[in-house]
DNA sequence: TAACTATTCAATAATTTAATTGAATAGTAG
DNA sequence: CTACTATTCAATTAAATTATTGAATAGTTA
């Protein structure tokens, strides 16, 4: 019957959303396009892989509106199209890391991997600075940081961290965060920190798993 | 190197759960199966679709942990694992809905179809039980009901609705839900009390839907 | 224990998908 | 208007997915 029909259509919409992140390659696209807008050239190297793959990968995500384009000279920048793309990444990856327990290892070998030693969350952050003193450090590239960030953090990226130590303080923890769990820049930052003695840790989550939890705070 | 193979692998295996929606007949299973538990015979009339079939779908789903099985008596019993599939689903219809052209014509066509006329959402319902009298009905079947539904909900299953109208009151708007807005009863069952003199109105948002909506509400 | 039943497995064929290479295109900047 | 450049298109091949049928399996009931 025609009714059922459609109801095999709507599904099969929506079944189109998911095959578009159901593929690797393209999940991570979304994920690297979280943090800000890329070209096509930069996030073929972010992701290793061909440009021409790159952008029929980027067609496919265009294709069901997960992503959208905008040209800036010569190139074309494409972007996550807004928030509700963040919360589906964000279900999915609640999902993965609760319940596939292989996911839970391998995030356990990334962190042996690259001697993450301690982490805090969000939620750590927010009680800590109630305590005492802290200082939030934005590590990630500047245009990233520019593009959104944690009210109060300060942009020092990576690369500039050893040229800018005396701006940071001794007597207060400081906090570093980047891109999220899966991102090593923040764990680099704190290990340069401990060396030159200063009190310093790592924040797991980044700017987007801040931006939504404040979206379930409701406006009251 | 070692370390980007990490990050590779969690997002080939966070992809994997991804693809395990991918599928539209998946969808559709995943989807009935947030009502309640149901085995993988009733399954199958419920997608129209081979058993065997449909045993190998629900065995992808299992495989990334997005249903799990329990036996009763004959039966092996499919449910979903926990909230987090709701709010995965929940993340995909909330993008589908809201950027697939061609879903908003889908359901235009399918409300059209059908004469659904009007429909308030949870956040009308509970405005408006408070300036006036109603009587929320739940026209699901019985053990849908039986197995979660909204509070102060009275259940008549939509095959029952005709031959219970006395138990329906004239003098108050009668809000009747079904499964969520894809979802056909609560329209017939309007319809009907329609016919009947009765004040009536379909509620789009499910069980589901409300149960999710609390889950937003913090608890101080 | 035997018969029965719901579910799963296995093999198949048609359809999709993915990654690559090299050519084509559209748009910018000089 | 021309040259240049970032991106997309097209064709190809290998691999994966889907639905089906019929056989096999585990588990229950009598």
């Amino acid at each position: 019957m025609a009714a059922s029909s459609i109801k095999e259509q709507v599904y099969q919409e929506l079944s189109r959303v998911t095959h578009a992140i159901s593929n690797s390659k393209r999940m991570e696209l979304i994920d690297v396009l979280s943090q800000k807008g890329y070209s096509v050239e930069e996030l073929s190297k972010e992701i290793a892989m061909s440009i021409a793959s790159t952008s029929q990968h980027l067609q496919v995500l265009k294709s069901v509106k997960l992503v959208e384009t905008q040209r800036q000279g010569n190139f074309i920048i494409y972007s996550i199209t807004d928030d509700s793309v963040l919360r589906l990444i964000s279900a999915v990856k609640e999902l993965g890391y609760r319940k596939i327990a292989e996911i839970e290892r391998l995030i356990g070998d990334f962190k042996a991997d690259k001697n993450i030693l301690e982490s805090i969350t969000i939620d750590d952050l927010m009680a800590k600075s109630k305590k005492e003193k802290v200082m939030l450090i934005d590590v990630r590239p500047e245009d990233e940081f520019n593009a959104g960030h944690i009210p109060n953090a300060v942009s020092i990226p990576l690369s500039q961290l050893k040229k800018r130590l005396k701006e940071l303080p001794k007597n207060k923890t400081i906090i570093a965060y980047c891109r999220g769990p899966l991102c090593i820049m923040s764990a680099d930052a704190v290990k340069l920190l401990h060396q030159k003695k200063f009190k310093a840790i790592r924040m797991e989550d980044g700017f987007v798993e801040w931006k939504l939890k404040q979206q379930n705070i409701p406006k009251n």
